[in-house]
Order: structure tokens, then C-alpha cells, then sequence
RNA sequence: CAGGGUGUAGCUCAGCUUGGUAGAGCACCUGCUUUGGGAGCAGGAUGUCGUCGGUUCGAAUCCGGCCACCCUGACCA
């Protein structure tokens, strides 16, 4: 199930301008539109320079930010659509407090899942609270006061609200924050399958994401996910692409199919332990070499000709036991810990260096034979390293490695005790899953949205259930979808911008249309601007006039760096002749002189074509 | 948290090596001039030099602690 732009554009049909309500009309000198001509020493990102530099946010603290009338503009703009959206597939707004008591993120165990990434504090009785990361546990706290009946099912909430979480590393402004304004949606159900159920509303969810980010002008893929500490099975990103991006997504350009970095499959690859065993097995003094390439190196050989071994340990109910997991891929790929755990069929976690050295394990020179030397351990290997070459590989000794090890001479137990199966990361040119022949390739991009299937592990935990038809309590399955509102609205500018300064979508832009006055205080261009904005205004354009007392240098950089689509220029000469300057953000040049009476018709086609 | 870097005027930065009590450009204020792509002239205002301590007759400058912010990595909307 992928979705891009270009393939859902053509739902649009609630139009960038508003229809019921007339625009807005600001003058410059009467907002604050702080712009400066050098970016902050400390930005690095489109998004960040841009959105500083055209004044509309300033940073607070690391990871908090000011949000300033242009940048409250667009935001609630995209609010709207959103609201639009979610009100179509019949999904509720409300609103839940920023505070949580820490006693109900400890029903659920998130306050350990969460960590150091909640923000916590105390109140005046010692009560533990926290500023509240999502908001699982309080509607579920509040459902389960008010709803005890299936007839109420299925239902969808949702609420647009600032949230916190005390990022590791907060960074490129406004893409990754501490405080961040976030829409989430919850969904409840009586059963996953059937009408009402959780698959069918999730399907809305998607398409309504979709409509979302298309209708703010946003080129986007939705791909496969893991699902993280909200837990739940299945999930979709919504990745908007873009070269900043913390995220690496896989295509496969033939079927369509796209997946996250982290949930990637990689398609059929053909392996085999067989095979002559010509080199003689040396052991090798390989001291003080952090890195593989560098031992690589060393051993006359390269990263993809090593086999690294890398030491899990199953997450067991009794934690005196311990059983251990290797995984091993080839030296230049990457373990991918969930896809071990699917292949040994239970939860995994890296192993704990200290206890494994204690056990034997050489961390850090481990081979695969280990398999043979400590009972109960796993062995996992992926394709690629499922090879009949000599490989490089740890001599499980601390520092030392072997070279010339082959699967089928060297392991010391029967081969059968080696599982062969996907465990590392995919990369560009993988085998795609879904099509013969196909490679994989890799894109970056911006997570603005992200929706889950939770089923039953909130309710579970906390005790929700309603009474069914049969009359017996039935847990109630739920879903929940949230929009990163703020990171949305530095996506549109990551996505567009050129070096003069933002190109805003029309649809999340702060104004639609910006009226320059060449002479501030010009009679005959106040007036015309005046008469303008109101006709623009009547049709639902919002209109910012720039009535500085500036020269048209700074005003006309201005212009450009704050984005706004289309610009109207009074000036004398054009005025003389009847006209005024005509043209949108997006195209090069001086523009166009249109006569006064067309205008404004002008400017709303260019707007409802944007 | 690990590794790297930076803190001096609203912003961008110089000054620190070699200690002597703080500067430039932009922005800001006043006046004149100018008015189609960040104008010109004249005048003006602006600082706990991140913070605490140490050395010294004297510290932006040397030494130490702390704090803040940024960048690279593991998490997430």
C-alpha cells in the first residue's frame, strides 16, 4: 500500500483560498515580520536559515521555539486542512492537558520506555507529573470512564496540542524540537477486522493523510515502518522527500514499494556454506584497531570480505538465564535488530559486554563458532555472509582474527545448526521484495506523519474494555495517527525554497498575495492598494501590503525571502499605464505589467492553479 | 551519552598568541538628500566580553570549575 504525490494529487477539491470567509488584509508596519539579512551562525538547514532569516521563529532554547505571526499564520493554516481532513473520515476534536501523572505512563511501562525523553517535574505534594510526549494513556484514562458500551464504538478523536520530549539532540530548527505542535488521532474499535474495524478506519486515516500533505503542496511517499516505543503492529511513515532528511527510505521503483530503513525487506538472495576450502586458517595478532575497515585492512582484505558476528542476548522472563544470539552479516552491512528477532522467534537485545566477556564471548572478535562453545545460543546468519569464501572473521580471542575461514571447514558444529535468514539493514541496489530483478533504492526524507495499529496494547495494560453484543467484556482495539504540525509546515520550506528565501505552497503560505508600494506614501498607490486588497480579500485571499518606508531594494528582497506566492508591484511607471506588476514567487524575472482591471482575477487563477 | 566546536553590541564577527580596561560591518535613532533589486552624507545610542573562581598592581586576553548553544553518531512527529 504506497501512495506518492503525484499519484493521489487530484484531490484537492477544497481549494487553497477560502470560500466562506474574506481573506485578511495586514500591513507590514503594523505586524512584525523580523527579517534579517544574515542567518544565525548556528543554522545549517534550508529550513532553519529561512524560517529565521524571514522572521518567523527565533529560538528560545535548544529545541524550543517562538512561533511568529508569519509562521502562526501558515501553521494554523495547515491546522485547517488538517481539520478539514479529519472531519471528513468523521474523526472528533477535543483537547487533553499538557500534564500526565507519571502514575498512569507507569501502567503502561512508559515511563521507562520513555526515559530520559519525558519531561518531568514535581508538584508541591510530591506528585510526579509529565509534560506529556503523546497521549495514549490519558484518553484511554478518559475512555474509560465514558465509554462502556460497543454501540459507542467505533470511534475517532483527535486534538492538535503542543508536545514535549526532551530530545538527546534537538536540531535544524523547527525539524526536530523539544516543544513541537502535533496533531494526534486516536481510534477505537471492537474488533480489528470487519466495518467499524481498526483495518477499515486506519485505511481512512491513510487516505486522509495523503489528501493532508498533498493539499499543503508536499512531495511525499508513504513506506512501511517499525512501529518504536508506541508499539503496535502495523505502521506507515509519511516521509516527505527531501535531502536534509534524518530518514532513509527504500523503493523499489518497479512495484511501488517502499519501506523504512529500519523495516526494509530485502528481496530473494542466494547463498551457500559449500565450497572448496583451499586457504590455510591463520590466526592473526590484530591489536588496538577500532573500526572494521581498519582491521580489514590489516588482513589485506576489505569490510565486505570479513564476517562480523555480533552478540545478542533473548530477552528472557527469568533474568538469571541467559541465552545468547549471533548474528552474523557480512563487514560492510548493517545487523537490523528487529528483523533477528523475527528470525529467532523472540525478543532480543544486544548483549550485556561485561556478562558476555564473562561467559567467553571475545567481544569484538567474536567468530561464528561460538555457536559451538557455549550451549543454548543461536546462530543467525544473513545471506550474504552465507558465502563458500575465505572469509576474514574473529578469532574469538581478544584481539586477534582469522583469515581463511570457510563455513564449511571451520564452524565445528553441523551446518544445520547456522539459520540462514534477512537480518541486516537493505542499502541501495538490494534485490527488491516485491518485484524480479528490481533494485532497491534509497531516498531521504522527512517523517511528517506516522500512524499505527496499537490493537489491543493500551487497553490491554490499562484495563479498557467495553461490553459486546454476546454481554461479555470485549478489550477494545484502537489505532492512533499523529502529524508532526510544526516539522509539516519546515518540510514545505525544505521542500521550497531557492536562494533568495522561502517559495511557499499557496495553500500553507502566511499570505496569498503581497502588494509592494514602490512610494510608501504615494496617494494614487495607496489607494490603488487599498482598492486591490479589498477586491482580493472579498474573494478569500489574505493580503499583506507593504507599506514601509523602505526603498525597493530591501522591500523586493524581502519580498523573496518570505515567500509569499504571488507579488503585485505599484509603481509609477506601470501605474501610468494603467497597470501593475504582476508575478508569482515561483517564476524568474521582473514579472509581468497586467492591467488593473484584470488583476485580481489574475491572481486568483494563478493561486487556485498553484 | 560519546566525540568535536563556539560563547564579545539586536545580527555576523575582529580583538586573545605577546594582559594595560572593547572595536568593525549590518541593524537601530535624528536630520538632509535619494526612490524599481539590501543608497549617500552628517550626527547619535548600544556591552554584567556566558558564568563563578584563581593568578596579577591590572584579565575579554592566562589557569580551573560550571553553564549555554551548535555540529557528527544511537531515538522520534
Amino acid at each position: 500500500m504506497t501512495t506518492t504525490a503525484s499519484a493521489s494529487s487530484s484531490t484537492g477539491e477544497a481549494g487553497v483560498l477560502s470560500t466562506s470567509a474574506r481573506g485578511d488584509i495586514h500591513r507590514w508596519s503594523q505586524t512584525l515580520i523580523p527579517t534579517t539579512r544574515e542567518a544565525p551562525a548556528d543554522a545549517t538547514t534550508p529550513s532553519h536559515v529561512f524560517m529565521v532569516r524571514a522572521g518567523l521563529i527565533r529560538q528560545l532554547a535548544a529545541g524550543v521555539y517562538d512561533y511568529l505571526p508569519l509562521a502562526w499564520r501558515s501553521l494554523r493554516k495547515i491546522q485547517r486542512i488538517i481539520r478539514e481532513e479529519h472531519e471528513r473520515i468523521g474523526a472528533m476534536e477535543m483537547l487533553f492537558p499538557a500534564f500526565e501523572p507519571m502514575d498512569l505512563l507507569k501502567q503502561t511501562g512508559r515511563d521507562e520506555a520513555y526515559g530520559d525523553d519525558l519531561f518531568t517535574l514535581t508538584d508541591r505534594h510530591g506528585r510526579g507529573l509529565a509534560l506529556a510526549p503523546t497521549h495514549e494513556e490519558p484518553i484511554v484514562e478518559m475512555m474509560k470512564g465514558a465509554v462502556t458500551s460497543y454501540k459507542q464504538l467505533p470511534l475517532s478523536l483527535y486534538q492538535i496540542q503542543t508536545k514535549y520530549r526532551d530530545e538527546p539532540r534537538p536540531r535544524s530548527g523547527l525539524l526536530r524540537c523539544r516543544e513541537f505542535m502535533m496533531k494526534d488521532a486516536y481510534s477505537f474499535h471492537l474488533a480489528q477486522k470487519g466495518e467499524g474495524g481498526l483495518d477499515a478506519i486506519y485505511d481512512d486515516f491513510y487516505e486522509a493523510y495523503s489528501r493532508i500533505f498533498t493539499r499543503c503542496g508536499l512531495s511525499f511517499t508513504a513506506v512501511e515502518a517499525e512501529s518504536g516505543p508506541i508499539g503496535g503492529s502495523a505502521s506507515h511513515e509519511f516521509m516527505v522527500h527531501a535531502e536534509s532528511g534524518e530518514d532513509k527510505i527504500l523503493v523499489c521503483p518497479v512495484s511501488g514499494y517502499a519501506a523504512n530503513v529500519e523495516k526494509a525487506e530485502i528481496g530473494e538472495r542466494a547463498w551457500t556454506f559449500d565450497g572448496d576450502a583451499s586457504d590455510e586458517l591463520t590466526k592473526r595478532h590484530t591489536p588496538g584497531m577500532p573500526g572494521i575497515d581498519l582491521v580489514a585492512g590489516h588482513l589485506g582484505t576489505d569490510a565486505a570480505g570479513m564476517l562480523k558476528t555480533i552478540v545478542f542476548e533473548r530477552v528472557l522472563k527469568d533474568p538469571d538465564k541467559t541465552k545468547y544470539v549471533l548474528a552474523v552479516v557480512r563487514g560492510d552491512h548493517e545487523v537490523n535488530e528487529a528483523k533477528v528477532r523475527d528470525a529467532v522467534g523472540s525478543g532480543v537485545r544486544l548483549a550485556d559486554e561485561k556478562k558476555a566477556k564473562a561467559d567467553g564471548l571475545a567481544i569484538g572478535y567474536v567468530s561464528p563458532c561460538m555457536i559451538g562453545r557455549l550451549t543454548g545460543t543461536t546462530l543467525v546468519v544473513d545471506p550474504d555472509a552465507a558465502q563458500a569464501n575465505a572469509w576474514a572473521t574473529g578469532a574469538d580471542e581478544m584481539d586477534h582474527h582469522v583469515t581463511g575461514w570457510y563455513w564449511s571447514r571451520d564452524l565445528g558444529v553441523d551446518l544445520e545448526k547456522a539459520k540462514v535468514a534477512d537480518i541486516r539493514n537493505a542499502e541501495e541496489g538490494d534485490p527488491s521484495p516485491r518485484a524480479e530483478g528490481a533494485k532497491l533504492q534509497t531516498q531521504r526524507g522527512i517523517e511528517v506523519g506516522h500512524i499505527f495499529k496499537l490493537g489491543t496494547k493500551y487497553s490491554d495494560a490499562m484495563g479498557f474494555t467495553v461490553l459486546a453484543e454476546d454481554q461479555k467484556p470485549r478489550t477494545v482495539t484502537m489505532g492512533c495517527y499523529g502529524i508532526g504540525v510544526s516539522r509539516t509546515m519546515a518540510a514545505c520550506v525544505e521542500m521550497s525554497h531557492d536562494a533568495g528565501g522561502i517559495i511557499w505552497p499557496a495553500a500553507v503560505a502566511p499570505y496569498h498575495v503581497q502588494i509592494i508600494l514602490m512610494k510608501h506614501d504615494d496617494e494614487r498607490q495607496i489607494e490603488t492598494a487599498n482598492t486591490l486588497a479589498q477586491e482580493l480579500a472579498a474573494r478569500g485571499a489574505d493580503v499583506l501590503i507593504d507599506d514601509r518606508k523602505e526603498r525597493p531594494g530591501p522591500k523586493f528582497k524581502d519580498a523573496d525571502l518570505i515567500g509569499i506566492p504571488v507579488r503585485l508591484t505599484l509603481g509609477d511607471k506601470a501605474l501610468d499605464a494603467g497597470g501593475v506588476e504582476f508575478k508569482r514567487r515561483k517564476d524568474e524575472g521582473k514579472g509581468e505589467v497586467v492591467p488593473i482591471a484584470e488583476v485580481v482575477d489574475r491572481c486568483i487563477s494563478a493561486l487556485e492553479s498553484a
